[in-house]
DNA sequence: CATCCAATGTTGTCGCTGTCAACATGGGGA
DNA sequence: TCCCCATGTTGACAGCGACAACATTGGATG
């Protein structure tokens, strides 16, 4: 089946000693057992097994346990920033400059929850900091800069920051709100995510999942609509 | 230190078989492992050990490590509504009943964030289905019912709930977006908590932290104050 | 073409964990 | 008073991550 070095044309006898491609192959086995069982169903031996190779055979490609998880968590991140692409181009996109932004914000935001639902065990790797028994915790480290990308997954983030510029840049949005606004939208998003996936809402029936998911958008859409003007300003008109 | 059953008053050498209370502190450092280095934390040796208890002990209290889990859980819950809770009861009420319903909000989210910023271990707890290897998925489960209360937990829930209600009677809110706005705006919260533990948003320094909570929550509320008429009408006046 | 070495894979082992079975203890009800 | 069962202990097993020592090659070098 899976394409072997082998020398002959042998069938199974001479087993190849030498993979050939065995990081690649743990990757991938790696992945499918994050994907079933998310990321505690990662198991060093589990992987070999699968792969067919001996349970140390793995430490020849990665240091150890936590190299494996964080190369399956950034496979597992192109395939969500693919997602998000995809999504962001099935749409057809707006002639007006604000409504095109919005647009893409909205698909891009939405292709995020599709694939954290249709994803589970790969979206709760990509966001897992603190690995077996670390404290998992650095608050206030040394990265000095404030303005710097704060995002996890750099594309589909940046899609959706540029769209909040190009609102400011269409009077849309606030200058002074354009800070931050871009995480206030990602928690919406994510936040929506998470509790579908991690909480008792997991359980309803899917219509209301999607009105829930329908609703945090709405909400977050009429904030960002809201933003227009600076919150300064308390009349109603000018 | 402890209060140890012991029937006579001598010191150390006679220890008491039986601990009295083992359940209790079993629990409590559990929750202190968890606190310290988040759910993968917990280990039953070690909790056993901390309490200067056989490494089996345990299982006579819990049926294993994950019902150990829970009851932590249930406990951390408790510690987080309290927060919530004592957030509320700090505050001031308003007279007006709008005001006041929207102070119960915002004062209830901002308790939730600050447990989650305070206690990062015990809040991951919470929020985790799936133990070591389970499938930890559960899609559309027979729940049935569509308008159960879906919250995590109960109280500091059903604060926000009721406040919305408050508004739909206030007529500060239509009553058409009343469902899964209660989810929408936890969404709002828990995302923007998930995000500053769970990414590089935690490495940044406080201030900006501080800004991503506050545009997050006037996000929020802005999009709250856009539902006070029905999505229908697109006309800006009446 | 022959040689050898470093990359790659294997075996064996260690300490750790969760869990079970069998045994020990003793407090409180008959 | 006695004895039973809840509570705690000891010993063991399998599975895990990780390391050290060994085996096997493929390809660069002569």
């Amino acid at each position: 089946m899976s394409p072997r070095k082998t020398t002959g044309g042998g069938a199974a006898p001479r087993r190849a000693y030498h993979h050939g491609d065995l990081r690649n192959a743990l990757v991938e086995a790696a992945t499918e057992l994050v994907r079933a069982g998310g990321p505690e169903a990662l198991v060093l031996r589990e992987v070999a097994r699968a792969t067919g190779v001996s349970s140390t055979a793995a430490y020849r490609h990665f240091e150890n346990h936590r190299d494996l998880l964080e190369e399956v968590k950034h496979h597992a991140l192109g395939m969500m920033t693919a997602r998000v692409r995809a999504n962001l181009d099935a749409g057809t996109p707006c002639a007006d400059r604000t409504d095109e932004a919005l647009r893409r914000i909205r698909a891009s935001g939405q292709g995020y929850v599709d694939f954290a639902l249709a994803e589970p065990g790969l979206f709760r790797l990509i966001f897992r900091n603190g690995h077996r028994g670390e404290p998992s915790d650095a608050p206030n480290a040394p990265t000095g800069e404030i303005d710097m990308p704060p995002a996890v997954n750099d594309e589909s983030y940046a899609v959706m920051s540029d769209a909040l510029d190009e609102l400011v840049a269409t009077g849309a949005l606030a200058p002074e709100l354009r800070p931050f606004t871009d995480v206030a939208l990602w928690a919406a998003v994510h936040g929506i995510a998470t509790l579908l996936l991690d909480t008792s809402l997991a359980f309803l029936p899917q219509p209301a999942r999607a009105g829930m998911i329908d609703r945090t958008f709405a909400l977050a859409f009429k904030g960002l609509e809201g933003f227009r003007d600076a919150p300064e300003a308390r009349s109603d008109s000018p």
